[in-house]
Order: C-alpha cells, then sequence, then structure tokens
RNA sequence: CGCGGGGUGGAGCAGCCUGGUAGCUCGCAAGGCUCAUAACCUUGAGGUCGGCGGUUCAAAUCCGUCCCCCGCAACCA
C-alpha cells in the first residue's frame, strides 16, 4: 500500500497582499495534509509563490528594483502568510529558484524534441494601457475606433513571434483521460464544465513571450521566455527535484495525490497541465480540486466595495484557529461561501465558545471535582463500558471514509455532532457515573479517552488551540499517571498516545 | 437560443442523482437542569421548497417552460 501523499496549494501570484481567496486554499490543503498525517501517511505539502512575468517585471521597475530582489520582498509576505496560518507545509517553492528553471526548461526540451511545441505567431487586440490582449467578443467598434468593452481604452492589432504548445492535439486524449479517471476532477459539477469545454474544441496554447524578459529563457531561443502556465504549474515537479527522476522526493511522491486549486485556475490544472504531462510521457496528478471562493456577504470582495475582509486582521482580531474552523466547518467545500464578521462572530460564540469550550471546561472541572485528577488502580471496564468506548474506533473509520473523497463538511460536522456537541457528551459514562465514588477512577480513565479521541480528530481543524488544550491533560504530571495505572493502557495507546497529539 | 451554478420558514445552508411524513445551524418564545459559560437540555412558533404546466397513486426531488440572481466566455486565488 502507498503510503506516500503528497498534497499542493496553487503557487501564489504575489501582485498583491495576500487576500482571504490564498488564506482559504492553504488553510484547507493544511487540513488535509495534517489529516493526513494522522492517518499515518508520510505527507508531502507544498505552497510558493509565482513570480514572473510582465506585471512583476514592470512593478520591479517602477521601484527602480531588481526584479528578484523585488520579488524576495512579496514572496516573504506570502510565506510570512504561510507561518500566521501555522502551515505544515514541507516546503516552500518559488519559481525564481534555479531548481524550478532546471526542471521547466527540462520539461520544454522534451516537449520540443517530441514535436508538441512550434514556432509562430500570437496575434491579438493589445491595449497598450490595459497591457492585455483582449479577445474579439471583449472589443466594440466605436466610431471606427476599436476599444475594449470592459476598460475603454483603445486596442490594437498585434502579432507576436511565440513558441505554442500542440494543445489541440490532445482534445481526444484528454477526454480518454478523464474517462479513465473519473475523479480526477473534483467536484463534479466543475469536472462537467471542464468536458464540455474540452469537447468544444481546443486552440493551441501560446506558451512563450518576447515582448518581456522576466521569466525562464526557452533553452533553445534565448529572445523568448516560457508563459506562465507552462513555468508555473511545473513547481508541482520541481519542488521534487524533477528532472532528477531517480531522487527519492521524486520517486515518492510523484503522481501527486492533489492539488487543490481554487475554481477560476481549473481550467490551467484540469486542462493544460495533464496536457503537458502527457505530451512529455510523464503520469499526471491523481486530483484536481477545484474549491469554491469566499465571498463577503453576497458579493465578491473587491476594492471598490470595501467589502474587503483581510484574513490577516481577521488573525489578528479573532486567532487564526478560529478562521480555520470557520472556513472549513461553514463553507459548504466545493462551493462558493461567505464570510462576514457577523457570521465569524456567531460561530465563534455558538460552536467554539459555548459548545467546545464548554465541553472543555466541564472536563476539567469534572475531573478536578470528582477525582482529583488521579485515578484509582481498582477501576473495571464493565461490557456496557467498552461498548461505549468502542464506538470510538467505529467513528475512526468514518472519518477516514470522509475524509478521503474531500467530504470535508461531512468530516466536521461528525466531529461537532457526535463528540464536541454537549448532547453526545452529556450521555457518555464519566458524566453518569460521576458521583459514584467507586467509579470515580473509570470515569476520569473513560472521559480522557473520549477527550483524547475527539482532540485528535479535531487537530487538523484547529492545530494550535487543540495542543495548547491537550497538554493540559497530557503532560507529564497527569497524562503518566493515568495512563500507567490502568489496564486498557495498550489499547489507549494504540488508538492514540499523547505523544501523537502533541507531534501533530 | 453561448456555457455553468443558484432561487427551500427571519438569516445562512443540506436534501434533489437513487420521487413517498421538509431537515440542520443561528435567531425567536416557553419550560427545565448541571459535570458545564450570558452555558447546556427539552418543547414550541414560523415554509403554497422562485412562477406556471406535465409525468405519477405520490414531486423540493423527474420532464417542459418562464422569471430573477451570480459566475465563466482562454491565459485571472
Amino acid at each position: 500500500m502507498n503510503k506516500n501523499y503528497y498534497i499542493t496549494t496553487p503557487i501564489y501570484y504575489p501582485s498583491a497582499k495576500p487576500h482571504m481567496g490564498h488564506a482559504y486554499s492553504s488553510i484547507i490543503a493544511d487540513f488535509f495534509a495534517r489529516l493526513k498525517r494522522i492517518q499515518g501517511f508520510n505527507v508531502y505539502f507544498l505552497t510558493g509563490t509565482d513570480e514572473h512575468g510582465q506585471k512583476i517585471q514592470r512593478a520591479a521597475e517602477e521601484k527602480k528594483m531588481d526584479p528578484l530582489l523585488f520579488c524576495d520582498q512579496i514572496s516573504k509576505t506570502f510565506r510570512d502568510l504561510s507561518d500566521t496560518l501555522n502551515l505544515s507545509n514541507n516546503d516552500f517553492i518559488r519559481t525564481t529558484e534555479s531548481r524550478h528553471a532546471k526542471s521547466v526548461q527540462n520539461l520544454w526540451n522534451i516537449l520540443e524534441k517530441k514535436g508538441e511545441i512550434y514556432l509562430s505567431k500570437y496575434s491579438g487586440w493589445y491595449s497598450v494601457s490595459d497591457e492585455a490582449f483582449y479577445t474579439e467578443s471583449e472589443i466594440e467598434d466605436l466610431d471606427g475606433v476599436k476599444k475594449s468593452i470592459t476598460s475603454g481604452s483603445k486596442v490594437e492589432w498585434v502579432e507576436e513571434e511565440s513558441y505554442f504548445f500542440k494543445l489541440s492535439n490532445w482534445q481526444d486524449k484528454l477526454i480518454e483521460f478523464y474517462n479513465k479517471n473519473q475523479d480526477f476532477i473534483l467536484p463534479e459539477t466543475r469536472k462537467n464544465e471542464v468536458v464540455s469545454f474540452v469537447k468544444s474544441g481546443l486552440k493551441d496554447l501560446s506558451v512563450s513571450r518576447k515582448s518581456f524578459n522576466w521569466g525562464i529563457k526557452v533553452p533553445s531561443n534565448k529572445e523568448h521566455v516560457i508563459y506562465v502556465w507552462l513555468d508555473a504549474l511545473t513547481n508541482y515537479l520541481s519542488a521534487l527535484n524533477y528532472p532528477d527522476e531517480s531522487d527519492n522526493l521524486y520517486k515518492s511522491f510523484w503522481p501527486a495525490d492533489l492539488h487543490l486549486i481554487g475554481k477560476d485556475i481549473l481550467r490551467f490544472h484540469a486542462i493544460y497541465w495533464p496536457a503537458f504531462l502527457l505530451a512529455a510521457g510523464i503520469d499526471p496528478p491523481k486530483r484536481v480540486f477545484g474549491h469554491g471562493w469566499i465571498l463577503s456577504g453576497d458579493e465578491k470582495m473587491s476594492k471598490s466595495k470595501g467589502n474587503i475582509l483581510d484574513p490577516l486582521e481577521i488573525i489578528d482580531t479573532y486567532g487564526l484557529d478560529p478562521l480555520r474552523y470557520y472556513l472549513i466547518k461553514e463553507v459548504s467545500f466545493g462551493n462558493d461561501g461567505n464570510i462576514s464578521q457577523e457570521k465569524l462572530e456567531s460561530c465563534i460564540n455558538s460552536d467554539l465558545a459555548n459548545n467546545y469550550g464548554n465541553l472543555c471546561q466541564r472536563v476539567l472541572a469534572f475531573c478536578d471535582k470528582n477525582a482529583n485528577f488521579e485515578v484509582p488502580d481498582n477501576d473495571t471496564f464493565t461490557d456496557n463500558d467498552k461498548l461505549i468506548l468502542d464506538q470510538y474506533s467505529q467513528h475512526y473509520d468514518n472519518l477516514i471514509k470522509y475524509s478521503d473523497n474531500q467530504n470535508v463538511n461531512l468530516y466536521i460536522n461528525f466531529i461537532v455532532e457526535q463528540l464536541f456537541a454537549p448532547k453526545s457528551s452529556t450521555t457518555f459514562i464519566p458524566f453518569l457515573l460521576g458521583q459514584r465514588a467507586d467509579r470515580a477512577g473509570l470515569s476520569m480513565f473513560s472521559i480522557i479517552f473520549k477527550f483524547n479521541f475527539e482532540i485528535k480528530k479535531s487537530a487538523p481543524v484547529f492545530p494550535a488551540d487543540t495542543i495548547a488544550f491537550a497538554s493540559l491533560f497530557f503532560n507529564d504530571s497527569i497524562a503518566n499517571h493515568i495512563l500507567v495505572s490502568l489496564p486498557l493502557l495498550a489499547a489507549l495507546k494504540a488508538v492514540s498516545s499523547p505523544s501523537t497529539i502533541l507531534s501533530v
């Protein structure tokens, strides 16, 4: 059985400061990474920044900075975000690193050698002031002058020498690939979109530019730099030290298990990326999941609407783990979700403070009051006790099933309803036995057992708070005494040992 | 006729594929209680499931049509 698991976030384009969408992608990816780790997988979790292109080059020129120095700065804000989000990533890749250039150029050479890339001309309606190309449908003719519909700026017909990838050749092979790998694109509705798009016909893809030079040079023609997706997507390979296929990272983790991305870049990940890889004779990733957008209220966040929620400000005000919990629990994974201060506060109050916080509080108070944090040696379990404790291993099976299909909401709801909800705890053994002095020790044990289970399963959701709380129980003085004094020690350790929790 | 998603009690959503007492969270009202926080538990009020038509013994769920919102329309998390 393959116990390796490779998961990635998109690499972020740092032309603006990090926003909620970046935070969301990263937090969800981190959730999966941590989840897989507690299931015993050897996880490799990658994130990073995409630093090439004209926008970056211009921005650097405006500040009269060397592009790389400029990128060092902006990339750092994203690296800082990873720290702020407490991401458990194993690596942070930058497309300006030499290991990446080596990887991209190698992929390019293979594609060129196989005749998948050819030199031609890229042409289109270009607006100098917008620095952007527009399609025929995006421009209008006003008194004989062509203008962009959206910006109103003048556009002119421009032709530029460019290399093209024969994407049109891969239409049928992509369809075949999607058919063979039904779960390659999730959620299913997005898959349908992609498939129908591919069936409608694919044009060859421009993969180089001459008009600027901030990028990776085309190996065989230094006048060109490799453009956008062939550069950016390859980060997933270069982080594994591709093209060294004998490298241990590459051998262990490619093909990737899950590229987690926003739905806006689904097309590039679900069409271009497998096409590039199939063309180069490399296995495509196993799954691409396009999650939804995080909206503010009902609307897309935008500066003009003034409804931007800055993740850093939110974290500063409410804390990281509450934000993580909100995004994981309240957003229907795969669909668009929304966030507002009101909703966040409501969620924090009811779920985290009143339910989870209340549970923590009552467990502590219970243990103190009834057992003085000590467990007598002469307690025994009745069959009924064991039965209840056994339920937790069944829960565990359910949770694994959910997580394998990226059913984030089923996972979190299961935890909340079955484990955190005061209702479920109220019927649990210790609270029923607490008053009986002869079984106080058992009460202590079983509640710790249950709680141990709960906090372990919730650790991917709020890792920092979980560890902080777990340490209240599983420090040397308390945990050791409890564990060594009970008959089911071995079983307990097998299910969840304190050291496992604390290392999550 | 470009493509797709959505319209379910005050708010946010699930259910729809595989028709059969309309469910969850928050909010609201009334009781109760402790191992527990302005906590928790129980019960209750509140919905013609966007409109119209069809299939069916039976439709939120399938089919048709119309209205309204929101994305996408090739290089943008």
